[in-house]
DNA sequence: AAGATGAACAACCGCGAATAG
DNA sequence: TCTATTCGCGGTTGTTCATCT
């Protein structure tokens, strides 16, 4: 399907991209001939051409094979085609549960590194992974309160960030955090795409949690749900001096406050036998969970791109990009760092 | 019924690593 | 060791279909 309109717009952003970037200057050689290429939805004859080509001479020279297989189609636009799509060995259904867990607690340690957890899962791709983790698990883990980003409940984030500032700045937070939560906490609500549960009698003191439920709610039970958070974040707005100062927001206030919003995920992930360990969230040996930055998790941000390996693994020689050099697993599953009690036996293929 | 919006998936792109010569 | 080429990865965008208003 040739899609002219999406060609020039691509064209123009790959001319501004390697204007701005230098590319032209340095003569980078395109991967394939941008004129007299296809591109677009591949057609049921094009995969035909592809799939019984690759059965007979299989994958060597990508830049050969649409010429070979009378494509007319970029190398690149094959193989991704191949290994995305063609393969025989894909599974193309819905994502099982376990996957579904496998992916989170995978994404925890190595973060963005589709590639490494989809060797985990058999039959599926870096590609579908990917898509299945930006479609429906981010806003999953969102929805429970818990940053997809660093596998920490957002009320432990705020906490961090809060220990950082004096009091009338951990009050200008607390507001915008109630400004930027306020509308997806009531969507979500309303939407019983999540539904909280605040624990009944013992909640107000003490024990302030958060459970997660699948079970449906009746609708004032949302309100209530509601009105309990909103009224926590006025507290910590209204009196952030009662809040002790290594752990912000903790249930020590009475009603429920931010952290009790989501601070028990243990059975909050809407997975059957799958538990989130918040436990592991906070280094409480030395007395101070929240004095880690916010980095410390197995997945951060650096710079402006990748998440990166906990320490221990790149300084094992850890090629941070690709993963090729990890070399020990146990390392990698048994780390302070790591949120996830995943024993390698559990694994598919040792992460090499 | 029609337009708007969102979800899911497919495909493309640039970059860096790996490899060949 | 250096350079050119190829490959694979992760980020991003585009398309299609379903649902909502």
């Amino acid at each position: 399907m040739e899609m002219p309109y999406m060609i020039g717009q691509k064209e123009e952003r790959k001319r501004v991209d390697q204007a701005s970037c230098g590319l032209e200057k340095m003569g980078r050689i395109p991967c394939c001939e941008k004129e007299n290429v296809k591109r677009g939805q591949w057609t049921p004859e094009e995969d035909n051409k592809l799939s019984s080509y690759i059965a007979q001479h299989g994958t060597r020279n990508w830049r050969l094979i649409p010429k070979n297989a009378g494509l007319q189609r970029c190398g690149k636009s094959c193989r991704l085609r191949w290994t995305n799509y063609l393969r025989p060995d894909l599974k193309h259904g819905q994502f099982s549960d376990a996957e579904e867990q496998t992916i989170v607690k995978l994404h925890s340690i190595v973060g963005n590194r589709w590639s490494i957890i989809a060797a985990q899962l058999p039959g599926r791709t870096d590609n579908d992974v990917k898509n299945h983790w930006n479609t429906k698990l981010k806003k999953k883990l969102s929805g429970m309160g818990i940053d997809p980003v660093t596998h920490k409940p957002f009320s432990h984030l705020m906490a961090e960030i809060a220990t950082t500032l004096e009091p009338p700045q951990v009050a200008h937070l607390a507001e915008a955090a109630l400004g930027c939560f306020k509308d997806e906490m009531l969507h979500l609500l309303t939407k019983r795409r999540i539904d909280f549960q605040l624990q009944q009698s013992n909640a107000s003191i003490g024990n302030a949690t958060t459970t997660y439920m699948n079970s449906k709610q009746e609708e004032h039970q949302d309100d209530e749900a509601i009105e309990k958070i909103k009224f926590g974040l006025s507290r910590s707005i209204q009196e952030p001096d009662m809040l002790p100062p290594n752990k912000l927001w903790d249930s020590a206030t009475t009603g429920p406050t931010f952290s009790s919003f989501s601070g028990n995920c243990s059975s909050a992930f809407p997975y059957s036998g799958f538990q989130y360990e918040p436990s592991s969230f906070s280094n409480e040996r030395d007395g101070s969970p929240w004095n880690q930055s916010i980095c410390t998790g197995s997945t951060c941000m650096v710079g402006d791109r990748q998440s990166r390996l906990p320490d221990k693994l790149e300084e094992n020689g850890d090629d941070s990009r690709t993963g090729k050099e990890i070399r020990n697993d146990a390392i990698l599953f048994n780390t302070d760092s790591v949120l996830w009690d995943l024993p390698s036996d559990d694994l598919m293929h040792p992460i090499v």
